[in-house]
DNA sequence: GTCTATATAGCGATAGAC
DNA sequence: GTCTATCGCTATATAGAC
């Protein structure tokens, strides 16, 4: 019992190391012989929790995706029901803590290759946000928040896209970059 | 001479072989070993026209820049002097040849390591690209084609976002979604 | 300028003791 | 559940013949 507890603590542990590898130099920039020692575990240690590389790689995402979906939750409720006002709160809490979208950026442009361990889940998971997202703004322009000529399919997408952009040039010019700006004015278009 | 001459054919071959490899798989995602097997070469014969994997990675985006710069000054000159319009057929002419788009949203993501040997060119190219569209954009601001109240600095990185952004979901959704209509929406918000 | 052969190091993963 | 020791493979790069 104690034993349990204890793997499940050094489990979460070695799923937090490899989150920060990751984001930093990307699934094959990073071995797990270095995971293993920045966890202050040994390899086959390692091992014992994650059979393979890519099954601990794919537990930092579901890890990545659990903590991103409490973050747009918080926005949700920190913002009065707007669902614009929810996206820039969330983008604000990005640049609070980088290592999301840095895992998020370098590992999405990663596994547009079909070999990558990752591939699946990403074009699963870029599909699901779209709906979700053109579905909010349908709702919003429903009720007359939203200028009635426009098409939720292509806001979703150009959500989508200004944020992975503005992510990029963020984490390209050392987070001298605000995610803010950019993505605030492309929703005031929208109304 | 006649060896010189086949020297160049054989290296500019190596470069188009590895453009379509590091596109395809990244810098760290392929070897030198499998780069020469497909250009039909042998490793020490590669090594011999770029003396580190580095080396030829470097080649190789020179060479996308090149082209890059020419299909954007194509690009100008097809849509008679309109910026928007120079935009839009550049990202036209990447749809019907992935193989660019598909090298720069890969190796930018990667670059975005220190330690990458992409990155210094990668954080320099962001900055000279914002500085040559936003001068643009006040250059058609000051005509009145463009709203006085945009900031160019912040339409020029909406502009490189979206791009950027559209390819990576393009690439993910194995094109089936279409570069040119979420970022003309986006050209058009600005008149 | 290109080859065969090889050096040297690091990779992911396994075997078996405790 | 974690360790030491090691396997089998692949990586980048070099030496030296032609």
């Amino acid at each position: 019992m104690r034993s349990n507890r204890r793997g499940r603590v050094r489990r979460q542990h070695v799923i937090e190391t490899a989150l920060r590898s990751f984001a930093e130099h990307g699934y094959r920039g990073v071995s797990t012989a270095t995971i293993a020692q920045e966890a202050g575990i040994s390899e086959p240690g390692l091992i014992h929790h994650f059979p393979t590389k890519a099954d601990l790689l794919l537990a930092v995402i579901e890890h990545y995706e659990a903590r991103s979906i409490e973050l747009i939750q918080e926005a949700l409720s920190a913002s009065d029901g707007s669902y614009s006002g929810a996206l820039l709160a969330l983008a604000g809490s990005h640049e609070a803590d980088p290592t999301f979208i840095r895992l998020f950026t370098v590992l999405a442009a990663e596994s547009v290759s079909p070999a990558h361990p990752a591939h699946e889940w990403f074009v699963a998971r870029y599909d699901r946000v779209r709906a979700e997202i053109a579905d909010r703004f349908r709702e919003e322009q429903g009720r007359g928040q939203i200028r009635g000529e426009l098409d939720p399919e292509t806001l979703a997408r150009q959500v989508i896209a200004m944020f992975d952009g503005v992510q990029l040039q963020y984490l390209l010019a050392g987070g001298q970059l605000d995610l803010v700006t950019p993505l605030r004015a492309l929703l005031d278009s929208y109304r």
